[in-house]
RNA sequence: GCGGGAGUAGCUCAGUUGGCUAGAGCAUCAGCCUUCCAAGCUGAGGGUCGCGGGUUCGAGUCCCGUCUCCCGCUCCA
């Protein structure tokens, strides 16, 4: 209240009112993102359907942002081609991938003291005595559950034309290696990377858009030479934990974990998951894996076409190996916004990279009068033109701070009486609230140069 | 899938043993006031109380079913 800025050149820093805490349960996001628009419970009206969630105007702008921010990270390199493939493929695919034995487990539940067990996994003796192995109360019949989507193609419903939703999208990666290998003329070693929707019906969704059964995989598969599979493995672990890092994502709340091997998938030769610490503890947000030639022999054999790469150069023929990268989309979008999300008793507010953030700046006249509003429009269509922008008159000042607060938004401009004749407008700065008195046609370059400088000013 | 808890306005909730046109705060919108950090003034919009059925003269309140969310358990390529 007595706070009065000085339009001066000096930054002026106006303190929290209590140090900033974190997100300290998903609710408080859950309700945020809808509020604001990020993020819909799916159907709604119609009572909402079990972990399926709708982005909404700002969440697909977060989202996309995201996205292109992984894209960007991996084509821009030239030893990665992109790739779309289709989310409906050949049912061959998935006895080839594994999915089909390895996705549909039979499960015995016993009626009395509720506990489940896996009938391939149980002594033979024990299942056809029905007999629960702890309580030896009495057991139901095997039922199988498909953790797979299963849909028909073609209007009849017949066994003959039973296809799958795709449960990852690194199949389609591996069946089209040899086709992007050769309309590129890529040398070993190259990757493929895409961005896709995969479907899985889990046991237990949950977490908002954590675990949810449709979700947005971010993949990139490295084709290396046997030998030298260890090496892009290292590589490639840290190549991805730096490109979360470079969200501004904190690193005490990022780690490695090994898997060991007991917990190593039946592909994978070694596996690193990148974990996030969330408000429902850590996490995996990624993977990292060594798939060796698992994945390219098995295709190999159920389709019975050779898929080896020939090195022209040495006159060798091989399997390569498979380096994965693979990322889910939702959740690292769901890491940026717990990541980012603060609260002193007062304001909320996001700490997002300018990069991901819905908006970069939003312009305000002071006060809802005539010849500011009038300016501050002027301001702003002249920044939408460079960056994605938004302005707001209604309310006071500082209502608008705080609703561009909570989005995320790291810029609001302001014009008062002083822009109508000095041509300087106050920009105002979202994490630490600072202001600064700059001539208005400086200010796409102030912003950029701030971008820039982002990284670095925020580690320091 | 099992156990527990919960669904009333965009959000957080209040609704006494079933009984007037279902309320509040915040948010939103319009106007006023404010020359830089929310909660000031005036007014407005917004709910068939998750959905379906039942009991009753009468149901947000009771019963049944169902869906969704949260917490545990289980599971987790």
């Amino acid at each position: 209240m007595s706070f009065t800025s000085e339009p001066t050149q000096e930054m002026s820093q106006k303190p929290s009112h209590s140090p900033a805490q974190d997100l300290k349960n998903m609710t408080d996001l859950v309700s945020l993102c809808k509020r604001r628009g990020f993020i819909f419970p799916s159907s709604e009206v119609y009572g909402g359907i079990n972990a399926c969630w709708d982005y909404g105007p700002l969440g697909v702008e977060l989202k996309r942002n995201v996205k292109n921010s992984w894209w960007q990270a991996m084509t821009a390199r030239e030893d990665i081609e992109g790739l779309d493939a289709s989310i409906l493929m050949h049912p061959k695919v998935w006895e080839a991938s594994g999915h089909i034995a390895g996705f549909s487990d039979p499960l015995v539940d016993c009626k009395k003291c509720k506990s489940r067990f896996r009938a391939d996994q149980m002594d033979p003796k024990v299942l056809t005595a029905k007999k629960c192995p702890s309580c030896s109360g009495e057991l139901t019949e095997p039922r199988q559950f498909n953790l797979m989507f299963k849909t028909h193609m073609g209007p009849l419903e017949d066994s003959a034309s039973v296809v799958y939703l795709r449960p990852e999208t690194a199949q389609g990666i591996y069946v089209n290696f040899l086709n992007v290998q050769q309309s590129c003329r890529q040398k070993i070693p190259f990757g493929i990377a895409q961005i896709g929707k995969a479907f899985r019906n889990e046991i237990t969704p949950g977490n908002f858009v954590f675990r949810t059964r449709e979700f947005e995989q971010m993949e990139m598969q490295f084709f290396v030479k046997p030998g030298t599979d260890m090496e892009w493995f290292e590589k490639w672990k840290h190549i991805r934990m730096q490109w979360h890092l470079d969200h501004g994502i904190r690193k005490d709340k990022l780690r490695f974990h090994q898997h060991q091997a007991g917990e190593l998938a039946h592909y994978a030769k070694a596996a690193f998951d990148i974990e996030y610490e969330f408000p429902f503890g850590w996490q995996e947000l990624e993977g990292v894996h060594n798939r060796t030639d698992f994945d390219l022999s098995r295709h190999q054999e159920f389709s019975g076409k050779k898929l080896e790469y020939f090195d022209e150069e040495k006159k060798e023929r091989y399997l390569p190996y498979i380096i994965e990268t693979s990322a889910g989309c939702d959740r690292t979008l769901l890491v940026t916004l717990v990541d980012s999300y603060r609260f002193d008793g007062e304001r909320t507010w996001l700490e997002l990279h300018p990069g991901l953030a819905p908006f970069k700046v939003a312009v305000f006249p002071l006060m809802k009068k005539e010849e500011l509003v009038q300016y501050s429009q002027k301001v702003f269509l002249d920044l939408k033109k460079q960056f994605r922008a938004t302005t707001d008159d209604a309310g006071s000042i500082g209502k608008r701070y705080r609703r561009q607060d909570e989005i995320g938004t790291p810029f609001g401009v302001t014009v008062d009486y002083e822009t109508l004749t000095q041509h300087t407008v106050t920009i105002r700065h979202r994490d630490t609230m600072a202001q600064e008195r700059i001539p208005a046609e400086n200010l796409g370059r102030y912003i950029l140069e701030k971008f820039e400088n982002w990284n670095t000013s925020k580690t320091v």
